[in-house]
DNA sequence: TGATTAGTTGAAACCTAGTATCATTTAAAA
DNA sequence: TTTTAAATGATACTAGGTTTCAACTAATCA
């Protein structure tokens, strides 16, 4: 059973990075505020561009933090920069829109229980997984 | 059930690149010998290193058409440069090290099936999919 | 409250991976 | 052979990201 994950829910970033035992800054709170309010995905060099008046340092620094928190999933793109979203849910898959590079979220509670039965069968100890699918979305399939 | 893919089978990597209609030359001799020969995956700059009497232009030109006519597989690396590794079936998955960045390729029907019948499920029409599968390969085990 | 101090910032320099340019060379057809 | 379009590779450039470090500031403390 697919379960797709969307939009707004409770996730303050900040609090997250203080959590951390970081530091409160206006650097960081515009940093948070603006993923926020992207209700999509988005690149480090987007966000870089949105926040004109924020170091790119800092920019890139914030969102390790957030990667490495766990707050923020990273997410390769095979040519160009990594996507950023945030990670409402503990383990997801993320479906990719090659038209428009729109990213959703979900869960699938077959292929991880697939992932659970191949263990036994994969040489070695399995540590994770990543898996993507590639679509046309429905917005970029009514054009 | 997980039919693991190894070990040299017939690739020829050159004639790949005689059939796209690109000429045989001594710098397209040089790197597809060197990608055969490399038994693991790689990456583009492991290959410049080892052929340092090719261009760097050419190494990368040279990998970007075998990865057009679908005789490498380039899989993203979340942090640093793509690997690549001869695809010797149509469509397939990786098994990837996360200690020793070793490669390994596989085929699951029961992916591919689940895959099949996510199309009902998922929003927009799906074109395709990647699976990675993080290890602890047997050989960094036994360390 | 103001003094202290360790954490944070951001401009600039740097780095890695890869692409574009273009004068020279070469494979292959004639 | 001669011809010529394709290929090469040195060099310059670009994108994406990290390091450095002097200046700044948030949080703690007297
Ligand atoms: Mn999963
Ligand atoms: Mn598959
Ligand atoms: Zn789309
Ligand atoms: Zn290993």
């Amino acid at each position: 059973m697919v379960v797709e994950i969307d939009g707004m829910q409770e996730s303050n970033l900040l609090t997250t990075l203080e959590d951390i035992g970081l530091r409160k800054t206006s650097a960081r709170v515009a940093v948070t505020a603006q993923i926020e309010n992207t209700s999509d995905s988005f690149t480090a060099e987007q966000l870089c561009r949105d926040l004109p008046y924020v170091g790119r340092a800092t920019v890139y620094r914030t969102i390790r933090h957030l990667v490495d928190a766990g707050a923020l999933c990273k997410l390769p793109i095979l040519d160009g920069a990594p996507m950023y979203s945030i990670a409402r849910v503990e383990h997801h898959h993320h479906t990719i829109c090659t038209k428009c590079g729109s990213v959703g979220e979900f869960r699938h509670t077959t292929v991880e229980r697939v992932m659970r039965s191949l263990e036994k069968e994969i040489d070695g100890r399995i540590t994770g997984h990543r898996m993507e699918i590639f679509i046309i979305c429905s917005k970029c399939l009514a054009e």
